[in-house]
DNA sequence: CTGAAAGCGCTAACAA
DNA sequence: TTGTTAGCGCTTTCAG
């Protein structure tokens, strides 16, 4: 078996308590036992079990990260972000992908609780009410990122979408488009909820009329839904709600021989990695994807070390990048 | 405070002896006591504690998945594989990016073995000898996924890609190809140093001059030795060591006015989601990561569980795959 | 400065 | 069928 607390402090001849304090660099500890104990974990290749620590202190230093999928271009960077955070402060990371399933997403938060997490962050799948509401009875710490959920008393990070969007679409605008169509994403999701919005309000101001068209966050719904928009509205700009959809709608607007930006201007949303390899290089609103995800873990670590005043919603700025599908 | 066991049991007037009985799905509790306690439960909302459990049964349900960066296009299928494997398994899955420093991967490893892990699943960036030896005694078990380690007595997966870089060039060949040169991936890397040997056994077969350029596995290296290798070799065709790497090949290729496949013909490795969004689309060898995963796992599995007779090295099939880089 | 002992929440014999 | 009682490996008073 693997040696315990016990082997160490029979080893270096002291009680267990006293190799707790070196294993805990409580600093009462005479320099010489200190050696003995230290050199006793060496030769025994000692490792303290981090749950029995846990259950002792009653504290963990494990925490979760929710997300819909980490197959999709836009979350390994936040993923990422919250890591570095997480191992950063001493925390590890569990992880769990959701496919957009609340129901999943649920069991996964109830999973990790009973792993004694000790605080989760959560790209959320939005939750129905009921979930919510238990959650909120939950005593473990939870931060939305990237993802809101409305009326949550929950801490969260994420941008401004709507303005995002707005800013967008005034972009075509000031570049001299009035055709200007918008691939939206699910309905279920607030940022693209958003982004639709504020895709709509900056129509309404131009004066301009829009056209909005509904799919999935997807590479293939975009190239699906581009041939219709262009059959039906014959746009001159394509503003879609992420950077999948973007490079869809490209594919299928090159495959008919027309040119970006020539014929259709597009800029996306997310500023995924491809969107700088693609031909031509998509404009986009770059999102502080890893930002965010250490944002989300020290709003975490506050509420999980008690200094938790009110809820705390965390906007971090957008930017919007110039490439090549949007002219020179 | 949460409540616990005892809670539960007092609540239910029984013992918590009997909670933990109805808790195990233990078939020897009479239905009317089992119905009061899990009434119970539920009116407490009580949730067991996942590491008390474990700290008492002394094994664990959490496995742990150390790679190299999960925002690198190739690694988020391998993690999801793996990660609905561990979830199906009713494990949780820790996760860990080590950015290809032998030193933090040792780090996480530790860190691991102290979260009481049952076991860990290794895309390694080559340890050095000593961690080997050190790993090797470690009675955490430990399945290698991806990419390998010499001489090694651990279990592991992975594909052969000496053939897969052999088929790749051949294929090339059979397409008339006499000048082809090779982008290669880090000399440290097992799989990298494969696919060159089968690179350079397949020129040697055909009895054709080899021309290697090495470079790490990302765009920017490609891109930037892509402009050396046209000016020295001036090739008809290209194996890159990953699709990444080839797509930032093929983007210099264009930069110059060049075209592909009619000057230059591309395959990469690996099939990452962006070769088929790629313009021209990037023919490629497919590996088949998401299964790499699953199957990791399962020899995880397959170790925790005590069912070990002998190393296990699976080696996956993979397929090249055509797409347009490569002509029609 | 160090040791003894009482838990942390749960499981698993062993009794009853 | 259910309850009692030791632990699992570690931390943390409280004495000494």
């Amino acid at each position: 078996m693997k040696p315990t607390i016990m082997d160490v402090a029979a080893r270096a001849g002291v009680s267990k308590a006293t190799v707790s304090r070196v294993l805990n660099q409580n600093p009462q500890v005479k320099g010489e036992i200190r050696d003995r104990v230290l050199r006793a974990i060496e030769e025994l290749g000692y490792r303290p079990s981090a749950i029995a620590r846990n259950l002792a202190t009653s504290r963990s230093n494990v925490i979760g990260l929710i997300l819909p999928d980490i197959t999709n271009p836009y979350f390994p960077f936040i993923a990422r972000g919250i890591e570095d955070a997480a191992h950063q402060l001493g925390y590890s990371l569990f992880i769990s992908n959701t496919d957009n399933d609340p129901k999943l997403e649920q069991d996964y938060i109830n999973k990790m609780v009973e792993q004694q997490v000790g605080g989760i962050v959560l790209i959320s799948s939005a939750l129905d009410v009921a979930a919510v509401r238990q959650l909120t009875e939950l005593k473990t710490p939870i931060v939305l990122c990237d993802r809101l959920i409305d009326g949550t008393p929950f801490d969260s990070v994420s941008i401004d979408n709507h303005k995002a969007a707005y800013e967008a679409v005034c972009y075509l605008i000031s570049r001299g488009h009035k055709r200007i169509a918008h691939l939206a994403g699910p309905r279920n999701i607030q940022s693209s909820e958003n982004r639709r919005a504020g895709y709509l309000s900056a129509m309404r101001d131009a004066n301009l009329e829009p056209y909005i068209s509904t799919g999935t966050f997807s590479f293939e719904s975009g190239v699906e839904l581009m041939g219709t928009v262009i059959d039906e509205f014959k746009p001159t700009a394509l503003f879609a709600s992420n950077d999948l959809l973007a490079l869809g709608a490209m594919q299928e607007i090159i495959r008919r021989g027309m040119r970006i930006p020539e014929d259709i201007a597009v800029i996306g949303c997310d500023d995924i990695l491809f969107g700088k390899m693609s031909r031509p290089q998509l404009s986009t609103i770059s999102i502080p994807v890893y930002q965010m995800g250490v944002t989300a873990v020290q709003l975490l670590e506050n509420q999980m070390t008690g200094g938790r005043e009110g809820t705390v919603k965390k906007i971090l700025e957008h930017k919007l990048i110039h490439r090549e599908s949007c002219g020179w």
